[in-house]
DNA sequence: ATGGCAAGTGTGACTTGA
């Protein structure tokens, strides 16, 4: 079963470079991200002719997350619980059933988290938009915990906005004060792994210098000025069952690109 | 150190992203 993560930056200007993808990827399930639609106006026959299954969390102009999936897609939740105030399409959850196992999925978008505001002593205010961020990943955690507390496949993939490590980073040191790799961030994020996930690309594979996100701006890819913020966490019985992870950089280089490329695994289930 | 781009909304110039 190959499960992906895919910020595609926007469904309707992403539908020709998604779709290619897919033909030639052929993967069983991608978590979008980025989706910038409300559900009414995702263009569903694009993927529904290719025999997914689509299931959307729209809003309008910004965010929003889908999952296309060639398995039926079962027990579909919308939203991280834990604030009924969040207004933001971030979220969405389903199981798929393998050969041999089921398997629950959770997409996210984390929010971004800048611009981020510090004190006098130049620590960051938890508060705005990091305040927001570093709320949510407090929430993500308590979904975690719940997810682990089921002792069953399961993942949670999507766009973190979290550069967990220098070597995740062609230049660490352009990102000391950004939200996306503040020690407040990172921390956070490896709070959740270690509860007991697997950071499935990290488990695979440890030299630097592979990434998921380059800037539009800047020549950010010709220059290989990359990030790697795109993750699939896996419970100890997913991870169990990984056979395969990679990213697909060179989706980059295409025509009409988004800023992110895929990033997948594969599981014997 | 700075500025650089793309997408959505909606048709001009913003907001948001990372």
């Amino acid at each position: 079963m190959k499960i992906a993560t895919f910020n595609i930056n926007g469904i309707k200007a992403r539908i020709g470079a998604l779709t290619d993808w897919l033909d030639e990827a052929q993967p069983d399930v991608v978590l979008c991200q980025e989706i910038k639609s409300v559900d009414e106006a995702f263009p569903r026959e694009a993927f529904e002719d290719r025999g997914y299954n689509v299931e959307t969390h729209g809003q309008k102009g910004f965010n929003g997350v889908a999952i296309l999936s060639k398995l039926p897609l079962e027990d579909v939740t919308r939203g991280l619980p834990g604030d009924d105030s969040d207004e933001q399409a971030r979220w969405i959850e389903a199981t798929v059933v393998g050969e041999t196992h089921a398997v629950r999925l959770c997409g996210l978008y984390l929010p971004n988290g800048n611009p981020v505001e510090f004190d006098a002593d130049g620590t960051p205010l938890r508060d705005g938009k990091y305040g927001y961020k570093l709320d949510w990943m407090d929430r993500l955690e308590a979904r975690a915990r719940a997810l682990l507390a089921e002792e069953m496949p399961a993942m949670m993939a999507g766009d973190y906005n979290v550069i967990p490590q220098p070597e995740d980073a062609a230049k660490p040191q352009s990102w000391e004060k950004d939200a996306l790799y503040l020690p407040q961030t990172r921390a956070a994020f490896r709070r959740i792994l270690n509860l007991g996930f697997t950071e499935a690309f990290r488990a695979r594979e440890q030299a630097p210098g592979h990434y998921s996100f380059w800037d539009y701006q800047a020549s950010a890819w010709n220059r290989n000025n990359g990030i790697r913020i795109d993750h699939l966490l896996l419970t100890p019985q997913a991870a169990d069952l990984m056979t395969e992870c990679r990213i697909d950089k060179e989706v980059r280089g295409r025509d009409k690109p988004s800023d992110h490329v895929p990033v997948w695994v594969t599981l014997a289930a």
